[in-house]
DNA sequence: TCCTGAACCTCTAGTCCTTGGAGATTTAGG
DNA sequence: CCTAAATCTCCAAGGACTAGAGGTTCAGGA
């Protein structure tokens, strides 16, 4: 029986994000105390420790979601939960493939100033007019949707 | 004098976007016509560009609002649009030093899989137990916001 | 000149995943 | 029994957009 407190401590997932978990269904209600406090148990924990695991591999919800049915029914054949692994897997990749790309700018623009006036800053030179640019880091109309996690 | 829906097409941001910039003040306040409608000339489009550009190199809005203004004052030292640009680098080698973790743990999730049930899955008990990680992908308490672009 | 339909306007609300605060209540320890 | 810490609910914010409703303006053609 421990306090959400407790079990934030020890999943190191701040409490706020407990409740917001429980909100929208990735956590069970737990029983709640005389005077209304949540109360946890032993299986609370563990599925936390797994969401937050899941989120820190860069998981979203909704497939988290699906890991935890999938836990929950163990005689279901297991290639749905590797399949959302794959896909997280895809989904890293093109992250890093495009971050390189934005890297290989960045040290481009950055190894060029020279520390001269900002008239004549290659950082804002560069930014100012895609075709300096080494490589095509993308004119992607959602550019960042990509890449964030 | 091109209207949004010309510029939002010539610099590929969508028009909303348009007047987001402009309500939060990266965009200036445009002409408009009899009609309330606004209409741009070529330095609009320009300093469209230029968000555009610093946006899908990764910087943030708070770091294209600082390099605007060091544009505008080109006898300014170039060594503040050079830290904003070097900072940023540091950031994208941080996420990807932080994906490749999360690449490195997923290959090996999956690749165990050996597709059998879900009670046996590796890639569920390999989000249970942390101890299983064949990395230390990090317990960070806030995992993804170093890793968002 | 009028009409039509596309593009524009403002305003509000939603996205995602938390995080923080206000103000009230409960709990555990001394 | 008292107090301080922790908890409760509800609401709002963050970043960077995105989408919709409901209404107006523009440009081209008949």
């Amino acid at each position: 029986m421990m306090t959400i407190g407790k079990l934030s401590d020890t999943a190191g997932v701040k409490v706020p994000t407990i409740r917001y978990y429980e909100e929208i269904g990735l956590m069970p209600e737990p029983e709640r105390t005389e005077g209304n406090q949540r109360r946890y148990v032993r299986a609370h924990l563990d599925r936390l420790n797994f969401i937050r695991h899941a989120r820190d591999l860069g998981f979203s919800v909704e497939a988290i979601r699906d890991l935890l049915s999938l836990q929950a029914t163990p005689d279901a054949p297991c290639h749905d939960a590797d399949r959302i692994a794959a896909d997280n897997l895809a989904d890293v990749r093109a992250k890093i493939a495009r971050l390189k790309k934005l890297e290989a700018e960045l040290e481009h623009i950055v190894s060029e100033c020279a520390g001269g006036r900002a008239g004549e800053c290659n950082v804002l030179a560069t930014l100012a007019d895609h075709a300096l640019c080494v490589t095509n880091h993308g004119h992607a109309h959602n550019p960042l949707d990509n890449v964030s996690n």
